[in-house]
DNA sequence: ACAAAAGTGTTGGTGTTACACCCATGT
DNA sequence: ACATGGGTGTAACACCAACACTTTTGT
């Protein structure tokens, strides 16, 4: 039998298989809080709960293909940084059949959401405030966050989360949710000096010295 | 219709699936190289060559038992570290169908294996003298080697890799061989000094000073 | 005595923590 | 003038790379 003989023959459907899906944690910061994207759950199982968004893998698009694919239709972003987070296969994840989820997470600046765009149901909620959610969709929150604060020392993804153009208490701000914990201003701006660039601008009104604005390197 | 109703109602068949496999990406070091196990593979696609042991996740075990599962039938090995990797979901990364691979690395001393066990197909091979694998095996291979280069730095996943009597120079290797570079043995001991415990031993029979024997802490 | 590898001490540089202080704005 | 938060300099400390040196064995 030739590869060709073979692959013609092969009857895929003789196995019982899980089903695949994909669950995105949509990370935003609002309202100096950590937020997440969830949609209240029009039907069964857990009918009327919140959830993160998700949806099946397709048979012909790739996994972060179909990741791309929620996260546009959940709220109309593209270029987002998304990033796959962890596959969770236990048996009984959900009830109504095997599920087998890759989840993935992405952040988002608040500048970037255009509220209006969002569907209904499909709204960010403060990560601190959740009382319970769907499925295993807690673990994959804690996961994810886990993951944000491990990754912003050694990577640039702290920076999806704040507009173009930034002062430093800004940033500083979202380091500082992100982690946890407060930072020493002389400390921070000496860690990250290297990763900006300063403009002259000014952002000017406040009722004390104006910050200056700076941008990504 | 309430959530139980639902449920019975539901018929997942209704979706066409993709299959979901487990790749297993066994390291160990022989001889001062890395090594991997990989298996020939007898069926088409891809009769003939290398690749990694893989198997179909069952309808009725987690992903990890399916992992754990897979490492023991092909090599008898029990209670070693293994962790979920990465999840590959490319459309034609297997030309009979849509099989999305959930891949995990393990890692095994040498002194753990009895090779004797190994299946006939299965045996472990140079990571740097590989030519060509099935699939896309020789990316997860890559990848779970750059996630060992990591982890080295701030878990103790190098333990692994040695019996549990071990010398310092003999770890030291273990180091340079995942990290692929040379180290400066002073500063070397400083670094794991905390993690290891020293025994009254010695390890005599070289024709130099003998080196003191060591176990984890 | 010598070769060979095990094992230790020291120095200089770099990064981090903590604190003290100065600066520019609105009221 | 003062309150407020933006912005900077510095000293103490921990960490790490690099090197020099001592120690213990077999021959």
């Amino acid at each position: 039998m030739t590869e060709q003989e073979f692959l013609k023959n092969y009857d895929s459907s003789n196995y019982q298989k899980p089903s695949v899906a994909v669950d995105i944690a949509l990370f935003t910061i609002h309202e100096n809080q950590l937020q997440v994207l969830l949609t209240k759950r029009q039907a069964h199982p857990f009918a009327g709960m919140l959830a993160l968004p998700a949806t099946f893998v397709g048979i012909d698009e790739t996994l972060d293909e179909c990741a791309k694919r929620a996260l546009y239709q959940k709220t109309g972003l593209q270029n987002i940084y998304l990033e796959q987070l962890y596959t969770w296969g236990d048996i009984n994840r959900d009830p109504r059949m095997r599920i087998i989820s890759v989840s993935y997470y992405a952040l988002v600046s608040e500048s970037n959401i255009q509220f209006s765009e969002l569907e209904q149901e499909a709204k960010f909620y403060p990560v601190d405030e959740i009382k319970s959610l769907a499925f295993d969709h807690e673990k994959i929150i804690a996961y994810g966050r886990e993951r944000i604060r491990n990754k912003i020392n050694y990577t640039d993804i702290a920076f999806s989360l704040v507009p173009e153009e930034f002062t430093l208490p800004q940033l500083q701000k979202i380091y500082e949710i992100l982690l946890n914990q407060k930072l020493y201003k002389a400390n921070f701006r000496k860690k990250i000096s290297d990763k900006i660039i300063s403009t002259d601008k000014m952002l000017s009104g406040t009722k004390h010295r104006p910050s200056r604005i700076y941008k990504k390197k």
